[in-house]
DNA sequence: ATCAGCATGTAAGGCGTTACATGATTCA
DNA sequence: TGAATCATGTAACGCCTTACATGCTGAT
């Protein structure tokens, strides 16, 4: 029962790019990492006030321009700590669930025309969402000297080279199946 | 909060291979098919135990040969409908949490030597990884022409394939960090 | 005026893990 | 005789999602 809420990291990985309000950082997670990490209001505003009560981020007095409500949240050294403590940790659990792969898998309990609709499906959906990583590269290309642009550069080439494995896999697949 | 054990079905689709136990099932699900799904005692029982309540399994009298206990299921018609409600159904998310991402893409909060090592470790496991997965694959080759083991082969092939791509992507990522 | 998007938060409940509890059997 | 494996199950608890509740702001 380790305390093992990922959902603080992904925040203060954030937070450690720059200040962020709760409705910043579920932007940000839809953005460039939801290929490989989700996250949902639901767990980043309690996620937030947990780590403000233990010093690991903090408030940020707006300038209440206008009235408002709006919290924008600054990472502490303690904060920073944390984060490079989990940098530094060796473990790492990749968590895949691929319901495609187990329908796939149990597709002798129906016709083969089932099993090829679903690969269908699943080819679709990642030439749609290649191409929406295929765009965050070529913006990213062009700052490849910035250290963290870097970083997110090799995330996305993560999930385009996946990707181009899948869809060529699709093809082998579907190949074998219409014998 | 639709229900959506996802257990159910992959117990239902083993059984829908052949009548098992709890424990048997358990043995399934770190066989062949952990690289993408998992499964823990903790929800196994449970799962059979509702499954039986409401008709999708049945429990089969053992001729109790010895005395212990041992209690194998059998899937029902309607458990088989179900199963196959599921495979027609084309909604099907792949639900990828790579915690080794999540450390790249936040990299920039440390040395390049962490996420150096960070990718090492990851390697080292898909390397391993990847060894299993060839050894099913041979083995799954010689009986392509049996419906069952055609789809265990294109699982795993889907997995060969993506290590692959790891592999590749951690070479090229390797590369540009060390410039 | 209306609607999309900005913005924060809570409540209920589902899903699943880990740890625990218990005991039989097989094999070295 | 002791360890590994077979075998079933429960309890506690953690994490997260969905849905709900509320209200402001900016653009058309």
């Amino acid at each position: 029962m380790a305390k093992d809420r990922k959902i603080d990291l992904v925040i203060l990985g954030l937070l450690s790019h720059e200040d962020l309000t709760g409705y910043d950082i579920k932007k940000r997670i839809d953005g460039g990492i939801s290929f490989f990490w989700k996250g949902s209001f639901g767990s980043i505003y309690p996620s937030l006030s947990a780590m403000e009560r233990s010093g690991l981020v903090q408030r940020l007095k707006e300038d209440n321009e206008s009235g408002r409500e709006k919290i924008r949240y600054h990472i502490t050294k303690k904060g920073k700590d944390q984060l490079r403590t989990w940098l530094k940790d060796e473990k790492a659990d990749n968590d895949l669930k691929y319901e495609t792969l187990l329908k796939l898998y149990f597709g002798g309990a129906e016709e083969r025309d089932i099993t090829l609709r679903n690969i269908d499906i699943f080819e679709e959906k990642i030439r749609r969402d290649i191409e929406v990583l295929k765009m965050y590269k070529s913006s990213l290309e062009k700052y490849l000297d910035n250290e963290d642009h870097l970083y997110y550069y090799l995330t996305v080439t993560f999930g385009i080279d996946t990707y181009e494995a899948y869809l060529k896999w699709c093809a082998k697949a579907r190949k074998l199946l219409k014998r």
